[in-house]
DNA sequence: ATGGTAGTGGGTT
DNA sequence: ACTCAAACCCACTACCAT
C-alpha cells in the first residue's frame, strides 16, 4: 500500500497498546521467540564442519528426491475476493462507497475496505486502535448470514469452472482449471478473466486470481496483481524456479512472523531460493517434514493432487468476556457453550470423546486441559458434566475466556457408545488384551511415516505450523490409526504444561506459584473430592499390599501372563477402569456391589481351572498395586505430600477369599 | 534398560 | 480494553513390550 506512514502508524499502534496486559503477553511471547532463536544459533555453532557437509549431502539427495514429485501437468486456479466482507457491506449500503470503512467492533476488526488501509487499518486489529489511526472511520458490524449468501454465489460460479474446487474459506478457492482450459482451448489467463468478470457479474464484488501449477505457486500469485488483478505464472521450471528465487519468505502460506523471524535470524535466510542454499542447515535443525516444507518452497513445489474428503476433526466454541474471577458467572458461560456446542454436534450427527476446556487467563496465558472419556458423548449435561470438573480443578482462576472443545469423533456417525464398555468386559473374562492386538496394527501403520527423521528438534522447541496443509499429507496416515474403541486407561486428565509456561515462569515472580503443575491438578482433584465425601472413603490397599507379598505366589502364565485390565480401578476416583461405570466415591455401597458383579464375572470363568489363591493373585497382583502408588506419589508436589491421593483404590479387601 | 506409541498441552498459521 | 474456528506440528510423559 502506497501513502501508509508505516512509522506513524507502529508509533499509533505501539503507543496504544503499551502497558495493557496484551501487550505485556505480547512481550512474554518475543521474550520466549528470541530465546528459541538464541537456542537455535546455539545449536548452529555447536555443528562441526564434518557435520554440516554430512547434512549438505542429506539436503542434497532430499532436493532431488523432491524434485522427481515435481508435477507440471495441473493448472491451478486461487481466488480471492477483494476486502470481502468490506465489499459485500458496501452493496448493501453503497452510501459507503468511497469512505474508510472497517467491518467488526471497537475490541476487533475482521476487514478493512481499501479506503482504510490507506490509513494503516488492518484485519485483525482492535478497533479502537483502528480509530485512532483514521478518526472518521466507519464500523459496521459483521454479518455472516450475508457473506454467506454472497460467498454462495461465487461459489455458483467457481462450479462452472471446476466442479471439485476446493472452498478454503468464505472467500477463497482452488481449482483446477486444467480440464476447462484445454476443452475451451483458452489459455489460464483468458479463464481467470472470464471468470472474475462473471463473479463480478452475478455478485458486483471484485476479485484477484493467480494461476501456477500448484495451489502454493498460486495463492501466490492471487496476491500480486490484488485487488481486482490477477497473475499468471507458466508451467514451466524455469519460470517457476526464477519466480520463487526473488520471492520473500513471508509470502509462502505457512511461513508466519515467527517462522519468518527464525529463518532470517538464526540462517538468514530471506527468500525462497535462500532455502535451497541453507538446505543443509535446515536439515541439521528441523524435523524432516519441517525440512521437507522449507525445501520444497525452495523449489516452488507445493500439492497438486485433489486431497481426499478431510472430514473435520473437531468442533469447538469460544467466547471472550470482561475478565473475572466469579465462579458463578464460569458456571454459567460454560453452561451456555456446553448447550451451544451439543447443538454443532447434533446439527452435524457427530459424538466425540475427546473434551477440552480452553480457558484465557486476564494475563491471556492461553490454557487448554482436556480429558478423554471411554464413551462418546454430545449432550449438553456430559458436555457441562465433564467441562465443569476440569474448570473445577483450575480454580481459583481469573478469565477473560471459556471455550470448549470436543474431537476424537465416533467414525460412523452412531450415537450409540456401548461398544468400549462391552470390550473391557469382555478382555477382562477373556484375560486378554485388545489394546495389545491394535497397537500392532497401529504401530505398523505409523511407522511408514516415523521411519526416519534428520534429527529431533528437542533442543529448539521449534514447532511448525500448519503448512502440511498446502504440502504433504503425509500425516493423514495417522488418523487412521486411532481406534477409537482402543481399551486404555484413557479416562485420565492430563496436565503438560509446555516450555512457554516454564519459560515465563521465572518472569512472573508474584505469580509463580500460582502456576498450575501437573502435580498441584492430581492433588486439586483428589482434594476437591476429598472434600465432598472425607469420611467414607474406603481405603484397602495397604493391607492388601501386605497380604499379597505374603501369598507371593507363582506365575500362572498358562493362561495369559497379562495384569493389565484385571484390576478394578476408580479411575479419577470416579470411573471404574473396566467398564467405564461411573461411581462417585461417596456411592460405597454401589462400588461394593460392583466391585461383586466384576468378581463374580471373573469368578464363573475361571472356576473351572483356577483354584482361589491363583484367582486372588490374579486380582490383586501386588506390582501393579504397587509401581500405580508410586507413580501417584511422585506426582504429589512436596507440599501437598501430606495428601493420599484416593484416586485409586479397591472396593473390597481381600478378606472376601 | 530401551524403544515405540498414545494422549495431552501448547504454539503457529 | 486485542476475535473465532480449525488444522497441524512438536515436546513431554506415561505406559507398554521386549
Amino acid at each position: 500500500m502506497d501513502g501508509v506512514d508505516k512509522e506513524k502508524v507502529q508509533r499509533i499502534v505501539y503507543d496504544m497498546s503499551k502497558g495493557s496486559k496484551y501487550f505485556e503477553n505480547e512481550e512474554r511471547k518475543e521474550a520466549f521467540m528470541r530465546q528459541k532463536i538464541d537456542n537455535m544459533r546455539a545449536q548452529c555453532a555447536k555443528l562441526t564442519p564434518t557435520a554440516i557437509s554430512q547434512y549438505q549431502k542429506v539436503a542434497d539427495r532430499r532436493i532431488l528426491e523432491l524434485e522427481t514429485k515435481r508435477d507440471l501437468s495441473r493448472i491451478w486456479l486461487h481466488v480471492d475476493m477483494d476486502a470481502f466482507y468490506a465489499a459485500v457491506e458496501t452493496l448493501s449500503n453503497p452510501s459507503l462507497k468511497g469512505k474508510p470503512m472497517a467491518v467488526g467492533g471497537m475490541s476487533m476488526i475482521s476487514t478493512a475496505n481499501y479506503e482504510a488501509r490507506r490509513f494503516g487499518v488492518r484485519a485483525a486489529m482492535p478497533g479502537f486502535i483502528a480509530r485512532k489511526l483514521c478518526p472518521e472511520l466507519i464500523f459496521v458490524p459483521v454479518d455472516f448470514k450475508k457473506y454467506t449468501y454472497y460467498s454462495d454465489l461465487t461459489r455458483k460460479v467457481f462450479q462452472k469452472y471446476d466442479p471439485n474446487f476446493m472452498a478454503a474459506s468464505l472467500d477463497e478457492a482452488y481449482l483446477d482449471i486444467t480440464d476447462v482450459c484445454k476443452e475451451r482451448s483458452m489459455t489460464s489467463g483468458e479463464i481467470a478473466k472470464e471468470l472474475r468478470t462473471t463473479v463480478f457479474e452475478e455478485t458486483g464484488l471484485t476479485c484477484s486470481a493467480g494461476v501456477g501449477s500448484n495451489r502454493l505457486l498460486a495463492k501466490v500469485c492471487s496476491d500480486i496483481n490484488k485487488p481486482n488483478g490477477q497473475f499468471v505464472l507458466p508451467n514451466d521450471r524455469m519460470a517457476v524456479m526464477t519466480f520463487i528465487s526473488s520471492l520473500p519468505i513471508r509470502k509462502i502460506g505457512g511461513i508466519g512472523k515467527v517462522t519468518e523471524h527464525i529463518l532470517r535470524d538464526v540462517l538468514g535466510i530471506n527468500t525462497c531460493e535462500d532455502m535451497l542454499q541453507k538446505g543443509g542447515l535446515l536439515c541439521a535443525l528441523f524435523s524432516r517434514s519441517t525440512a521437507d516444507f522449507f525445501l520444497s518452497v525452495g523449489l516452488g513445489l507445493g500439492q497438486t493432487e485433489i486431497p481426499q474428503v478431510r472430514s473435520r476433526k473437531s468442533i469447538s466454541n469460544e467466547r471472550t468476556f470482561s475478565s473475572t474471577e466469579d465462579e458463578a458467572s464460569f458456571y454459567q458461560k460454560l453452561a451456555d457453550l456446553a448447550e451451544m456446542l451439543s447443538v454443532d454436534m447434533q446439527k452435524e450427527g457427530l459424538s466425540g470423546r475427546t473434551l477440552t476446556l480452553k480457558l484465557k487467563t486476564t494475563t491471556f496465558e492461553v490454557r487448554t486441559r482436556a480429558v478423554t472419556l471411554q464413551n462418546y458423548i454430545c449432550s449438553s449435561e456430559d458436555i457441562l458434566k465433564y467441562a465443569s470438573k476440569l474448570l473445577k480443578a483450575e480454580l481459583p482462576v481469573s478469565l477473560r475466556l471459556i471455550g470448549l472443545r470436543l474431537s476424537q469423533f465416533n467414525a460412523d456417525k452412531v450415537v450409540a457408545p456401548a461398544d468400549p464398555t462391552q470390550k473391557t468386559l469382555t478382555n477382562f473374562l477373556i484375560s486378554g488384551d485388545a489394546s495389545r492386538e491394535s497397537m500392532v496394527d497401529s504401530s505398523s501403520m505409523s511407522s511408514i511415516v516415523n521411519d526416519h527423521h534428520f534429527m529431533n528438534d528437542t533442543e529448539t522447541g521449534f514447532s511448525m505450523g500448519s503448512h502440511e496443509a498446502c504440502s504433504y499429507g503425509g500425516r493423514d496416515l495417522l488418523d487412521s490409526s486411532h481406534f477409537p474403541d482402543l481399551e486404555d486407561n484413557n479416562c485420565a486428565i492430563g496436565n503438560n504444561d509446555g516450555e512457554m509456561q516454564k519459560f515465563h515462569e521465572p518472569l512472573n515472580g508474584e505469580n509463580g506459584n500460582k502456576v498450575n503443575t501437573p502435580e498441584r491438578k492430581s492433588c486439586q482433584n483428589a482434594l476437591s473430592e476429598l472434600k465432598a465425601d472425607s469420611s467414607s472413603v474406603p481405603f484397602a490397599f495397604r493391607s492388601l499390599d501386605e497380604e499379597n507379598k505374603k501369598a507371593n505366589l507363582p506365575d500362572d502364565d498358562t493362561v495369559s501372563s497379562s495384569n493389565q485390565g484385571e484390576l478394578l480401578l476408580w479411575v479419577n476416583d470416579y470411573k471404574c477402569s473396566l467398564c467405564g461405570i461411573e461411581l462417585p466415591p461417596c456411592f460405597v455401597e454401589e462400588r461394593q456391589e460392583h466391585f461383586d458383579f466384576h468378581l463374580a464375572e471373573r469368578l464363573q470363568k475361571e472356576e473351572s481351572r483356577c483354584d482361589t489363591r491363583m484367582l486372588r493373585h490374579r486380582l490383586f497382583p501386588e506390582d501393579n498395586i504397587a509401581s500405580q502408588r508410586k507413580r501417584k506419589k511422585q506426582r504429589a508436589s512436596p507440599k501437598d505430600k501430606g495428601h493420599i491421593p484416593i484416586d485409586l483404590f479397591f472396593v473390597k479387601s481381600s478378606q472376601n477369599f
